[in-house]
DNA sequence: CGGAAATAATCAGTGCCCTGATTAATTCGG
DNA sequence: CCGAATTAATCAGGGCACTGATTATTTCCG
């Protein structure tokens, strides 16, 4: 059998699309703090004092790589992690001042990291790319769970 | 300062897509053999013999990442490595008929997990999708060696 | 009330992905 | 010819990503 062309495969592109972003982060945002690590800020500033579950939920990491990112963010004192007084299971985050500092820094790079990487398209452009993106994405991540339909069973 | 809106990040969306493709790779393609790894079977088919460095240019991973995926491949016996004897620095690739039959099995499962993937796109938008994510990803990579540029400088 | 089911977090294990340092072999220049 | 630079591969180390199993706590129900 012939050999396929990986430059048709989504995911072969998905994944050669990651691997740039990561560079550019790299070189352009922080060595320090990953792209996830900066999701987490970024949605902690949005919603102080949620737990830990929650957070992966908001940014798309699973139980133990959320647990990992935050434990990462807490040991370099980017946010604190309390129990809830309300339900003994859970922790809850919140940002120090120093991750608030570290987001408000990072925000600013990563803003000028993104138009690097799309300097290549042109503002219509850029608009389907992320609509492409999210409906392929979004269709894939709903046939996780088949029991939960979008639409509610005739 | 606000939190930044995460949905118009393009690293944001393709670590979601990248995670979305993972989940289908695993429950439509294998579970033992991964989206990577059969880029190299690819790859393989396509030009047996190959060097480990050139397998991993080829599919875009680096000297580490390749090096671990080969290992793999070879302990699982799909590939075999033998010492080059016109340059004994380099290990030559080539698949075994075991990793020809892998190669020829997933192939045909990667088409079908493909279609459901692309699902959401009309082939117009799958063609757009292709080309606006590899246009940018090969500027981020073009970023990459800023002392061989594309064009011969004046 | 008290046991069963559900839920939040952790742990063990596997694999991808990168950088910087090291080792072995080849190539290049004096 | 021989030392220096280059190159292929490996190793050490850090981080992301998933599954399955376990632990602690809460909730649900009889």
């Amino acid at each position: 059998m012939a050999a396929a062309d990986l430059t048709t495969h989504p995911g072969h592109l998905a994944r050669r699309l990651q691997q740039a972003h990561y560079l550019l982060w790299n070189t352009m945002v922080s060595e320090e703090i990953t792209s996830p690590q900066f999701a987490v800020l970024n949605t902690l500033v949005a919603e102080p004092g949620l737990d830990q579950r929650t957070v992966g939920e908001r940014v798309g990491l699973d139980r133990s790589t959320i647990a990992e990112v935050i434990s990462r963010l807490s040991r370099r004192g980017l946010l604190d992690k309390v129990r809830d007084p309300q339900d003994g299971r859970r922790f809850l985050l919140r940002l120090t001042d120093e991750g608030v500092r570290t987001h408000r820094k990072l925000t600013v790079r990563t803003a000028r990291m993104n138009q690097v990487f799309l300097a290549p398209l042109t503002a219509e452009e850029r608009t389907v790319f992320f609509d492409l993106i999210r409906r392929v994405a979004d269709a894939a991540e709903g046939l996780r769970n088949p029991g939960e339909p979008l639409v509610a069973p005739g």
